[in-house]
DNA sequence: CAACATTAGTAAACACCGTTTACCCAGCTG
DNA sequence: CAGCTGGGTAAACGGTGTTTACTAATGTTG
């Protein structure tokens, strides 16, 4: 006989649906259309059922998180999989401007996963905050780890890392480390060294910050893509480094 | 006789003091905790009655968000009132200090006011997007103007500005000069040019997204906070344009 | 196979929400 | 004084998350 039973098959398949809808009412009418009776109505049954698979509407919002973090991740690694792997810096660009564009083309989802105040959620999304846990943290410290083993960087000196940083830093090293060992990436701490780790947070603040800027509207122009400034963001950051010139 | 009435002198004090609840509520307890009900139980009146001050819930909170924005501004103001006049630099740096103070210190009131997906809130809060027209922006602008109007900066060259961005440069350009007229700073349209006000737009980007970072917690360092990097932030832009060396 | 246990679903209820309606009554105005 | 205006009320409607008790189907076991 089969591992999975039927009722497992067929609890699966439901729970599958459950978020699917609720991710698509999340989409097309916000985040406070996403009603556990609203998604009970579209599979046709009734919102207590929805008891038997999450414990609450804030877990199931978790739970929603995860499946568009995995989403965009998925969405990222299609990308890459269209560059060749030698092509590393190419490739951290095609994940920020992948970043870019899901969270332009998603705003909803963007808020949720990446602008909710912290305690909004219960705890943090999809574990991903801190560190950067979450599947698309897990991509680019990947695609940029391989650029580090690869290139060498001119990053800041050690000395010009602000000292309260320090201990955070290293904090945040060891994660890295880790995290991309377990891609099968081995970077030397030499080459992790602290201006390196620095001028990672240095991008992603960077990164982060513009696309948030985007998503929500708040650049003062009115109709112009500011497309042009994150490609340019992008050039001014790598050639900081001398990954360009 | 008084020009205003004594009802009316009423009808002021409880509107005033529907929005002072309705913001604490926001503050104590997110967003989601500012029901009209509970606005209504906390001055004693039913949820009703709040009708004959407001057409819904999103026209109240829409208020709320000017009243947010006025009270930062004012304590923008205060900061401002504490430096002289000359020192059109430190000025700026304190704005943005403020701002980024203000923002940690009420991260339900941030996310409200500046980052909610566009259409969250029937419009855009306090007509503030775009152009950035609301207090903070006004106070940011003069600012920043002041600087302008006493300072030669090495700002791009008018080639380096994206061409794609040109069209609305220009109009952000005219909203901004016609925002320093009404403060009463005079800056010739050489002094604005192109590169100028495409400096002054990065400028904000950065801002805005080490701030939003900052407030949503989704910096990869778990402990420390990423004051020193705004500072750096700060002193690099400076920097750039020659007003620090 | 029969008995039992588990489980996905239900209906009903509770407390809360935004909003509308009809009504009341104090205070100002002619 | 009569009448209007405007801030308040209670009641109701449909919506929400959540809990409870129950049913019926599935899976497991003697």
């Amino acid at each position: 006989m089969a591992d999975i039973t039927r009722r497992e098959r067929l609890r699966a398949e439901t729970e599958r649906e459950i978020r699917q809808r609720a991710r698509a009412l999340l989409i097309e009418h916000g985040r406070e259309a996403v009603t556990l009776r609203a998604i009970a109505r579209e599979l046709g049954i009734t919102a207590p059922a929805l008891y038997r698979y999450y414990d609450s509407r804030e877990h199931l919002l978790r739970q929603v998180c995860d499946d568009i973090c995995a989403d965009m991740a998925e969405g990222l690694a299609k990308d890459l999989s269209q560059l060749p792997e030698e092509d590393t810096l190419g490739r951290v660009f095609a994940v920020c401007r992948g970043f870019r564009r899901w969270a332009l083309a998603h705003p909803e989802e963007f808020a949720l996963v990446f602008a909710s105040p912290k305690p909004a959620l219960g705890f943090n999304p999809c574990d991903a905050v801190p560190p950067i846990r979450d599947q698309f943290g897990n991509i680019f410290m990947t695609v940029a780890g391989r650029v580090l083993s690869t290139h060498k960087l001119a990053t800041p000196a050690e000395q010009d890392v602000p000292k309260e940083l320090h201990d955070d830093l290293l904090v945040f090293r060891d994660a890295l480390l880790e995290t991309l060992a377990s891609n099968g990436i081995a970077v030397s701490t030499e080459v992790l060294d602290l201006g390196t780790v620095y001028f990672m947070l240095r991008f992603w603040i960077r990164l982060y910050g513009q696309v948030a800027l985007e998503v929500f509207g708040r650049s003062p122009l009115t109709t112009a893509s500011l497309e042009p400034m994150f490609e340019l963001m992008l050039r001014e950051l790598a050639t900081e480094v001398g990954l360009l010139t």
